[in-house]
DNA sequence: CTCCGGAATGTTATACCATAACACAACCTG
DNA sequence: CAGGTTGTGTTATGGTATAACATTCCGGAG
């Protein structure tokens, strides 16, 4: 795993941003935040987040079709997402146990597994506890 | 759940497209196929999509931006997809045991679980043994 | 029968997500 | 300097999804 170093001036800016940021982003949402910074087209943010996707520096959230930062760069690729219908936050797990699980499964009908995405909807504890009584 | 019949004319022609198909589709492609039944325009196959998912009688692929008619309507919602990135085929499974793993780590974070995504990426059993000796 | 209201549908326009294709500049290397 | 690689800029376009409003159909109340 190479360093988080020796990265180009666009993917620095994408991945201060998401970081700032705390939560997922759209491309969109990212171009827009770092058009003062001189970025001015999709194609930039795309070609950023693509090394930083390669990285694992950076996650893709399917159902969302956002990006976020990598919580826990350690991981490798055996991770998760919660993320919270009503404030948006995302809470990244290890799903190694989960992972292994899936594995089998897939192994069991033959199928040779790349890569899972594991994205969980609901609502955070925080949202849980302030809002309403307690759902 | 409600029988599969009672349902309007355009959620009919969607259904049986997809179940015809056999594998994901976009809303587009959908659109295409049905615009000799005089489907015309996107919003029309969206809110039959919208109908049919609600019943859970079709499936979103996150991952692929598409939609699939569900190949077990038994399972209720615990169901996981495992897309061949070969062929396009998705072989839907019980992610039951999965999802129990999951609801237990979003409950040790307070996370209240409503829905959980799961998508495997790899290569199915036919696309192995058929291309090249073994992978 | 007529009126009303809800459900489904039709239609237009638009917003949002993603990439193809090509041009240009910086840099390193021989 | 010539030539390659890498990063970047720019324009245009394709693919995904929904907002907003008009229309039609049908069943029940008066």
């Amino acid at each position: 795993m190479p360093p988080p170093d020796d990265l180009p001036r666009n993917a620095v800016l994408v991945l201060d941003f998401l970081l700032t940021h705390g939560r997922p982003a759209s491309a969109y949402r990212i171009l827009d935040a770092l058009r003062p910074q001189g970025i001015a087209a999709p194609p930039t943010v795309y070609r950023a987040l693509d090394r930083l996707l390669a990285r694992g520096l950076v996650h893709r959230v399917e159902s969302l079709n956002a990006f976020v930062a990598c919580a826990r760069p350690d991981h490798g690729e055996d991770n998760g997402f919660a993320i919270c219908g009503d404030c948006g936050q995302v809470a990244e797990f290890s799903g190694r146990a989960v992972h292994r699980a899936l594995g089998a499964i897939a192994a069991a009908q033959g199928f040779e597994l790349a890569h899972a995405t594991i994205e969980l909807a609901g609502r955070c504890a925080a949202c849980r506890g302030s809002e309403a009584c307690h759902g």
